[in-house]
DNA sequence: TTCCACCTGGACCCATGGGTGGACGTACAG
DNA sequence: CTGTACGTCCACCCATGGGTCCAGGTGGAA
């Protein structure tokens, strides 16, 4: 990762996008970073993959909506046939699916298309670096789908519950009824009835559903 | 995001370690770059926030493990405090509860102590613009926990469900009673139940448990 | 117009859930 | 030894949930 100079040669770039009104003046004003030579346009994944194979390529510029093959499944191929060519997306879509999907193909980085050139720039040479840069917004909602399942356990939840009541609690978040609890406890459903209501007076819980979430919460799944 | 010029000024920069073995060092290496400009040493939350306050500063580059104050606290309150200032973490442990409470109290990078020079300079440029760098790994790990929970919203409920039972369940996977939701929906508890059946049959769900959970899964907080 | 999907509502039944109070044994700390 | 916390269990009560069947009204599509 850490290279012992900033620019052994000049980042090979391909811009990637359907549109030819955004991806020559894109390819254009890249072109003026002095490290940043680009060697290819591409305007769907088909010919992404093509020019990559021709030539070793640091970084590709992905937009996301592409025809033929579109800019998911263009990263999903590269990450896994050219592992060291980083893909940047550069999309107008922040959404929680297009985001989670392209990082999950392999996506060095996520910007939107409200970024200015030396953020373009940037994201370009961390990626080729092998560090991730991402949108502000695009970070915040990733995390914001990670918070929905905090994994910092037990965190919620008070601390004075028993080994038993936490144990039933996080069945009861599987969404078992008290009769399958108390099979799996080998208890009787009297004594599940009595840990559910212990914990719920403890833990301020209202009724199943609220028990449901709670445990999840909580991480207890 | 984009600003017209890369270095309107030079980029005030506190260094943030406990050992001052780390410190020194890396504030003497960035002091290197032109456009940085160190304004402070600090070795514990406590003068983190104290120096931050005395004047603007643009990134702050903070080691976790620090007394007094810990890393993950002292990025929490200056992103309420001084939410302009950023944060960038740097330091040896890449868990999966640090990068995420991390991220969470409002980090806008996050390095581990392999980063080279160049590595942390383009991180703190990059936040100093807003955007948020991760190292490699740092990334694949939180990616990681988000794929545990997919949460991509209505993928695991079928389509063919009325936009009424959508919003019933809604309501449901927020621990709320038929009542409640009737009174909510401006319907009668009937007609809840009605609804109910019919979602629950659609949707293959056995109980309100089970309808708490698939609705979380589904996005439908 | 006829048909169908959807939202609405009511009646009924019974299983489950949740609340209360009490009881017994064990294990551990005072 | 005695109190306390915990886990186990029972009986009782009734509110809620969930299933079934039915039915009226609306709006759009065939």
């Amino acid at each position: 990762m850490s290279e012992p100079t900033e620019k052994p040669q000049r980042l090979k770039v391909i811009v990637a996008d359907d549109q030819a009104a955004v991806r020559e003046p894109l390819a254009a004003v890249l072109a003026l970073s002095e490290d940043i030579e680009v060697v290819a346009a591409a305007a769907d994944g088909t010919e992404v993959l093509a020019a990559v194979a021709g030539a070793s390529v640091d970084v590709v510029l992905m937009d996301l909506r592409m025809p033929e093959m579109d800019g998911i499944e263009a990263t999903r191929r590269l990450s896994e046939e050219h592992p060291e060519t980083a893909v940047v997306v550069l999309t107008t879509f922040a959404d929680d699916d297009s985001i989670l999907a392209a990082l999950s193909a392999g996506a060095r980085g996520y910007l939107t298309k409200n970024a200015g050139r030396q953020d373009i720039v940037r994201a370009i040479r961390a990626a080729a670096a092998g560090q991730s840069v991402l949108d502000r917004e695009v970070q915040d909602r990733l995390l914001a789908t990670v918070r929905t399942r905090p994994s910092s356990p037990g965190q919620s939840l008070p601390a004075d519950l028993t080994p038993r009541e936490r144990e039933v609690l996080t069945l009861i978040g599987q969404g078992l009824p008290n009769r399958a609890i108390a099979q799996q406890l080998f208890i009787s459903e009297a004594t599940v009835k009595t840990h559910i209501n212990n914990l719920f007076a403890k833990a301020d819980i209202r009724d199943r559903a609220d028990a449901v979430r709670r445990a999840l919460a909580a991480g207890l799944a």
